[in-house]
DNA sequence: TCGGACGGTCACAAAACTGAAACACAGGCG
DNA sequence: CGCCTGTGTTTCAGTTTTGTGACCGTCCGA
């Protein structure tokens, strides 16, 4: 845990700087401690981006050109009514009382600029902890098969299946990338990591396993194997 | 909201300071601005005022007499993890380091001396706004189980269950967050606290603690286990 | 100060899973 | 048809992960 950002996955930061050296150093900092991270150079641009995207939490420059930060901050405030998402106002030294504005107009914490990385950090990881508001992992769908991460749960048709740890992942990685083939190699590196070393015939025995799992009485095989090159989640016909 | 503070009736802050002046001068100040002041001269007595009433926001300086203020603030998060008390730490100004240090030990903020009271009133309400979005007090409940955070009850089926502290966490977390699957790390980080050190298998051995209290002659295992990834608030079925 | 409740670790048992090997089977080809 | 290649299937022993009971400090109230 020490340095890196804890339990959730990579919470997605939207930096709102119309200043493109600084943009640039957040991002990089930030990327390296395990953030991802989205830019957005002015207001209009910060209200795109949300719209398109609900992240995990935004760095939002006061001064901007265009729609001002306060006025993105009131609609973030607005529009995201079911998700909190927490906002850290950054704002010029000088604007101390702009500052407590801000706070009190909706963001949940103030920096001063010049601030350091760290203080920022401890900051974000604050405010992303207090607002825990764990993103929901995705649900992914093929065919008649659904498979929702958070919850780790697999179903057909509504059936509920039973898969191991491998199996799982196996088949994750085939719903993300649906219909496409799949050499043993591949799946290797994909699933089992690319430092792992068996043998390819390991796959079989997984694919096998996997079939078994999914296919119940009646139901149409949805792995497809080609050979000579591997396997892909695909339906026979199509 | 103008001026006073915004929803809550009127906040009970706990003041931890040894400085006299400097105490009495914020018990001025924030009794001005609608909040109710308790004080505490060291950790010590910090502990017992928690212990007698739980307040909705502590203000906590970095450096005490006797118990430091870090480990009062490991404490609060020890005892009151079911109402997540907002902790702002005051530290000088040369001690950036360690506040940040502080942070990541459990404090949700920090300031540093000297401070302007609008700046301080402008983080406490921004804790206090987002400490009251997610409504700590409350019921909670998930399939036949219900729990009580006010009264710290819990029953399954009307009978009056017994657990533990940490149990007592642990569940409420769960059922924070039902279905979801968490890794042992996730759930010490939450529960235990994003600080505290013990082995991952001491989750295993709280989940079990958890079932027995909970799974009555005959009822079903409302706890999952997931190989390899973690534990859920789930039924075997749903 | 004593006794009980509680929390964290450990050791061992029980389950579940994994990888490899062995053999069966299918299709293409000379 | 017999051979060769590639895949399906079963089996099994070893390994990993989880369940469980026991133990031992520590804390706290009686």
């Amino acid at each position: 845990m020490a340095g890196s950002v804890s339990a959730m996955a990579r919470p997605l930061v939207l930096v709102v700087e119309d200043e493109a050296a600084l943009a640039t150093m957040l991002r990089y900092n930030l990327e390296k401690q395990g953030f991802r991270v989205e830019e957005a150079a002015d207001g209009q641009e910060a209200l795109t981006r949300l719209a398109e995207r609900a992240p995990d939490l935004v760095l939002l420059d006061w001064m901007l050109p265009g729609v001002s930060g306060i006025e993105v901050c009131r609609q973030i405030r607005r529009r995201n009514a079911t998700r909190d998402v927490p906002v850290i106002m950054v704002t010029a030294r000088t604007e101390d009382q702009d500052a407590v504005r801000g706070l009190n107009t909706g963001a949940d914490d103030y920096i001063t600029k010049p601030f350091s990385m760290d203080t920022l950090l401890a900051r974000m990881r604050a405010l992303l902890r207090r607002a825990n508001t764990v993103p929901v992992k995705g649900q992914l769908s093929f065919h008649d098969l659904t498979m929702d991460l958070a919850s780790h749960r697999v179903q057909r048709n509504g059936r509920m299946l039973h898969l191991g740890p491998t199996e799982f992942r196996l088949l994750e990685f085939f719903m993300q990338h649906p219909r496409r083939v799949f050499a043993r190699e591949e799946l290797l590196d994909a699933v089992w990591g690319p430092d792992i070393h068996v043998e390819p015939r390991t796959v079989d025995v997984h694919i096998r396993r996997l079939r078994k799992a999914i296919n119940g009485d009646g139901e149409v095989d949805v792995v497809r194997t080609v050979r000579a090159a591997g396997y892909a989640l695909d339906t026979e016909m199509h």
